[in-house]
DNA sequence: TGTACATCAGTGAACGCGCGTTCACTGATGTAC
DNA sequence: TGTACATCAGTGAACGCGCGTTCACTGATGTAC
């Protein structure tokens, strides 16, 4: 056991990074400063100090790529947000019908959450967002809603929906998925049962039964 | 404007308690640390100086009543649980038939959420309550579960509520009315529209547009 | 009723710690000749 | 090809701060006589 906390510093063997490769440790910070985030799930437990360890990097070095740790945690929402909206977005994909597009979203979105707690947490039940992204346009979870109002104005045109107002029901079906992956994260104590088989029996209840 | 702190110590119109009323100042901690939790909605935030400023006392006076930091968070929890648990049931008793009484306990639920965001968010948000209550069976929320999967139990028997699991149908009525609440607190940027026929029509899709 | 004393709720100062951030520096990389 | 120099990514030490907690103390309250 050495008497120093065993990190790669450059003199033993991490390689210095030449001229003009400065994005490569950027990349590494914000690779860090995301699973760091994701695991704790709380941006106070996030340290400066913490992410160099986790690169292999002395804390002052951070500064070369970030100017401060509140922009290192905008970038690094930034990427986790991107990273969840595209795998929501690949999932969709597969469906054609509007109603099939819905569940193979919801289903994908608390597979999604309930594989990532971290990230969830951090993007949906937290102060962080907000905090850092003060635009109101800037709302992680907007253009989820707008397409799934969008598949079910469709269902509608094709008249699966009943009356029921799209937007309104869309609204619906992401607080009862919300609620089917929070609940699950934040209370795991309760027999809560297959999250496949809730969502499907939820949303299609929601849907007016129809589908 | 005085060159100290503005606050009220024993010497500035503070009283000393007589004896045998210190459970006066183990009141006043409570408060002010069940205020401050509920306030800012994160444990990290609330520190035992901003508790003893609060109270209008010295930090160390606060060791006099719990042995830590964890044990006064451990109490002020409890105690905003109980809030809640009391101000929902007594909210439920107004209702007679069991689906009635399930909507009521809905309206009620939703309601005190959004009207307590902090506290709503550090009882069913936060690694908090799990941390500070590490028995598997004091699960904030349990018996609010067990409560609506009862009322469904009873609305089966009157035929209501079709061939529904009344468990499952339980947890995903919760689960709904958890995301109508949690999303409104933390995405206030979407326009959600009233939460009262949000959950009266979420419910009722829920039960089976049964009621 | 008046005085000396014990009690103990609350104080004030200090501790060690981890934090975000700064600053003068070092030394490998790349360039000029 | 070999040497002197400029660049600048990354270092090491230190800063001030707020935190939870400790400790010897003070002085109003209550009691004994």
């Amino acid at each position: 056991m050495s008497t120093r906390p065993q990190r790669p510093t450059i003199g033993e063997g991490r390689h210095r990074v030449r001229r003009g490769e400065g994005d490569l440790l950027r990349e590494q910070i914000l690779d860090a400063g995301a699973r760091l985030l994701a695991d704790l799930g709380d941006e106070h437990q996030v340290s400066m100090r913490a992410v160099a360890d986790a690169v292999g990097v002395t804390p002052p070095s951070l500064y070369l790529h970030f100017s401060s740790k509140t922009s290192l945690l905008r970038a690094v929402v930034e990427r986790l947000f991107a990273e969840l909206e595209q795998e929501v977005a690949t999932a969709r994909a597969g469906a054609e019908h509007p109603v099939a597009r819905v569940l193979a979203f919801a289903h994908a979105y608390v597979e999604l959450g309930l594989r990532h707690p971290g990230r969830y947490r951090v993007l949906y039940e937290t102060g962080l967002v907000p905090s850092l992204m003060p635009a109101t346009d800037v709302v992680p979870g907007r253009e989820l809603l707008d397409d799934v109002a969008g598949d079910l104005e469709a269902a509608r045109a094709d008249g699966v929906l009943g009356d029921l107002d799209p937007w309104a029901t869309a609204a619906r079906v992401w607080q009862f998925l919300h609620g089917a992956v929070s609940l699950r994260i934040n209370k795991p104590g309760l027999p809560w049962g297959d999250p496949g088989a809730d969502v499907d029996a939820g949303v299609r209840a929601l849907l007016g039964a129809g589908g």
